[in-house]
DNA sequence: CATGAATGAGCGTTCATTCAT
DNA sequence: AATGAATGAACGCTCATTCAT
């Protein structure tokens, strides 16, 4: 995946035309690159241009400015990342045994590719609008969620998984694979595929488990 | 939202002299503040010594730079916290009804000083080092991992609780709150206590249950 | 100048290949369209570009650099002007008369196009050389005023005039014009034709009256 | 008037504290000194900030941007240059003899200080709000022009002027006086005292004349 | 001839930090 | 101890101009 952090091989002099699409991933590709190596601080426009080989000025040619980069190298990240993991588990597979599989998936993607992982979750934690409001929120999870709540009420339904409230534990579930994220990354020496089989086991205890007993077991969040 | 509550030590006393540990705490108030105003960007040294009304060079008095007032000042807010909820669960009930309770304070206290928690959550995902590292990162839950370990340990071998990796319960117990805090945050309707209520029955459920049937249920994560 | 005048050469060519001249007049044109809309400083290369319906390279073809670009734009707009307030006073007729003609003849003119000559002023008035000084000073008016004098010595040798010194008064003449047409341009709501007449009042009450006395009566300004 | 352009002579390295009044109008000439070296184009912050023998951010610190630093300085110069010439003229003189007297301070006032003046009168020309439109115009004569036409008004009762719509005459009065300065500043070799003397013989020569022959004597512009 | 991607110098501005007062 | 004027490095961004296509 020659993540290499040497600018283009070609001579510098040479002014190369690239179209759009090349030059957009160029740059993405380098921002994420320089802000794993010196993080979301020092990844000012002229480290990105330099390290993409590339003019400063030609950053604000294909964006309207930081922000807009870095929220653009997050938003490439995810796509890339989601293609992969939706690539890799069956979509017929029951719900249990898809959970796991998303998960170990997802656990191993992560180790992986951390480095780039973890630049483009620092830059998504950082950044913020002009009203000092977070560019993005839990809100940026919607999708996901619904998707998570779907498959959970499925399962509900047909009797393999048993009562809760599918939104919280959609939220939980998010929650406790970032969680791993964050555990993997400043613990390195973690047995990743035993986390990963671990959290499994408790999540799908959680989803497959008759309440126990709740104080208010019949109340749910609303959507 | 009664900030300061120091009572005027000398009553005509214009300039005031405030011992070291006050005007601390006095500009890392400030600085939270300022911080849920404007966000982390626009939280200049300026904007915090007008905020604690205070000269801008008393911040360089005080703190090392301003990397350590930020960090000080989350510090200092978690401590707060950790100490309110450490008062207001019994250590002595058991360990299930301890957890749901633990829940449901934590999220009435999120609630409660929303903007405060805010400020300092985002603070904390945004702080790093000169070399690009974040200053704070899941290493910093290592003390709140340990006890729930230990918690968790103590409930297994007295039974009330089931078979699971205790540390990955934890770490997940931990995301699971830190994702329902930023649920909440992007969801202002939600009811709150139907949600913590939820997810302590999720989480009760993940732990008082018998291992359904895992692939490696006898391995366990390395600390 | 307007050297080639090549026609079409096929009729239905899809990318109009424009003469030389006719591309200069479009840019040109386009110069003033954009300083009107968005003034000097906003009038970018980019912008004018756009506005012409061109590329942004193709001005380089025309013109030397953006100085070169706007100070064209400006005497052509002088040029055209010129033109059309030559084509309508009668060189003819007695001195008073045309003068009073010209004064109504160009504050109507500088109504009806407001916009431009707005636009042009503000170039000319803006414009420096690499050197710090002005493009366009009084220098320029000195064909003006050459014929100015011109007028006023004739009219004076004819006993129509009286005594006064016709260089200052040519350098007035303009001076007085310069300020009405800044002060409508200031004053929206002030009668043009009213004002003209007034001008035109005062400034032939000032050339055809006999001296009232003056301490230096027969020195006069040397050119 | 010592306005060389070597900056501070004391020690660059040493860090002066000067009272806001000072350094403010230290800042100012030296803009003004810059721009009459260099243009306005090349006066660049950096410019500035040097000739003052003072650090670039300085500037901020006593100037909202830099339009307003430009601004600024026009109207300290402007302010400077009216309170000279209130000082120099007697109210109490006959309005006649006070016009002369007054064209004439003027015209030595500019010639005597024709860098200064060129400055802040080339920054005033090219000075734009971000939508375009000038920052100053003729608007800003309004107070001029109405002191003026209170004179003329007066002069007019009492017989000694004739009559003349005042405003337009005050308007001509002062586009005449600009005219002048453009004039001696792009024609060095010209007599000014003569050149202010003819010009004082043309404008009272309008103003003690009884009206010629107008088409609209009786009509007047609207204030 | 025409395009517009690419360049690069330079600008205004911010801001943590220093230090004379 | 406290102030805030002063510094200076760095940054994001603009834009005239060049040049590969």
């Amino acid at each position: 995946m020659g993540s290499v952090s040497t600018p283009d091989p070609s001579p510098a002099t040479v002014r190369r035309r690239l179209g759009e699409a090349e030059r957009r991933e160029q740059i993405l590709r380098a921002t994420v690159r320089v802000v794993a190596k010196l993080g979301v601080d020092a990844a000012s426009a002229h480290a990105i241009a330099a390290e993409a080989g590339v003019s400063k000025g030609l950053i604000w040619h294909y964006f309207e400015d930081k922000t807009d980069l870095m929220k653009q190298a997050v938003i490439q990240a995810a796509r890339g990342i989601r293609d992969e993991v939706v690539a890799s588990v069956d979509p017929q597979s029951p719900a249990p045994e898809r959970i796991r599989n998303y998960i170990l998936t997802v656990a191993r993607l992560r180790m992986a590719r951390q480095e780039e992982f973890r630049a483009t979750d620092r830059i998504a934690a950082r950044l913020e609008n002009a009203d000092g409001t977070p560019v993005f929120s839990a809100r940026d999870y919607e999708e996901l969620y619904a998707g998570q709540v779907t498959i959970f009420r499925n399962a509900q339904q047909d009797g393999s998984f048993g009562d809760f409230d599918p939104r919280v534990m959609a939220v939980t579930y998010q929650g406790a694979i970032d969680a791993m994220f964050a555990y993997l990354d400043s613990h390195p020496d973690v047995d990743v595929e035993a986390y990963a089989g671990s959290l499994a086991d408790i999540l799908l205890a959680a989803m497959t488990r008759q309440p126990a007993r709740s104080r208010q077991s019949g109340r749910r969040t609303q959507p």
